[in-house]
DNA sequence: ACGACTGTTGTGGT
DNA sequence: AACCACAACAGTCG
């Protein structure tokens, strides 16, 4: 589900519902989110007592900064976070329940079950699985663009998976790297050792002016995304090529496209965007 | 009714 | 290095 807007939307809203709780007791109904430590009981022991002070984002990634450790959380297609008075319905899919000593709680709910917890002592977090890899996201100031090209210009892949690759630029998935190649007019085929220096330069603004326009519109929501609020996106409605397939190009009037590249459908318009 | 597809990522084989 | 198939799961759509 989520990619870097949406997590940047449950972020900002997860932030004023749980900053400054301190955790009680935390239950766990399906194990295999917790990755780190390996044993579940630890996790569970480890947080008790410790408060939320600030949440961060990296990429597709929550990082929640406690007292003294951090919990890194990646929701996968489905994660969802949420917080509830004790004692309210649990909805269907809930794994996971931070405790709060104000009787309050911080509940994830994960149709799918792919999502992935880790926990780390403070400041170890960047050092290890799943952090170590990561590039830097788009929207980070010190956004390195120099590293990002010599990646690309050096890589024989196409730019579509280019762009996926969480190790090259972090935050983009399959809706945002459609939206971002129709905004820079380039064809998700090319490759990426084949683009100049000025269209990975169009490349990268597309994405910072596609993402910064999807966190203002809150998220796309295309069947079940919401952030902690319980509220759905809109920048769905300003979608050029993801799912739009057939439809006519909002530029040029031409159809839209989709077909695979590395097993992921790819949307794009054969006129906007040439080989 | 059933296979294909889905906003993600990791692994193992070639 | 990089692609593919497949895995983890559950729901929806044609």
């Amino acid at each position: 589900m989520p990619e870097l807007p949406e997590v940047e939307t449950i972020r900002q809203t997860l932030r004023q519902l749980v900053i400054g709780k301190e955790m009680e007791s935390v239950d766990i109904k399906w194990p295999k989110i917790i990755q780190k430590p390996d044993d579940m009981e630890e996790f569970k022991q480890l947080l008790v007592g410790q408060t939320i002070e600030e949440i961060r984002r990296k990429g597709k990634f929550l990082l929640f900064d406690l007292t003294d450790l951090v919990l890194v959380s990646h929701l996968r297609m489905e994660g969802k976070y949420g917080v509830f008075q004790k004692g309210e319905e649990i909805a269907e899919h809930t794994h996971i329940t931070f405790h709060f000593v104000d009787g309050t709680e911080l509940r994830y709910r994960d149709v799918r079950k792919f999502g992935t917890m880790h926990l780390f002592e403070k400041g170890a977090e960047l050092d290890e699985k799943p952090l170590i890899q990561l590039a830097m996201d788009p929207l980070e100031e010190h956004f390195s663009f120099t590293l990002f090209a010599q990646k690309i210009q050096k890589s024989e892949r196409v730019i579509k998976n280019i762009l996926l690759d969480q190790t090259v630029i972090a935050g983009l998935g399959n809706i945002y790297v459609d939206e971002t190649l129709f905004l820079a007019g380039i064809h998700p085929l090319r490759k990426g050792n084949s683009l100049t220096l000025s269209e990975i330069e169009t490349i990268y603004q597309s994405a910072v002016l596609t993402l910064q326009e999807a966190i203002k519109q809150g998220g796309t929501t295309i069947r079940s995304y919401v952030n902690s609020q319980g509220q759905i996106g809109m920048f769905q409605q300003q979608l050029h090529v993801y799912g739009q397939t057939d439809k006519a190009c909002r530029k040029c009037h031409d159809k839209i496209v989709k077909m695979k590249v590395n097993g992921r459908g790819t949307h794009f318009c054969p006129t906007c965007q040439q080989l």
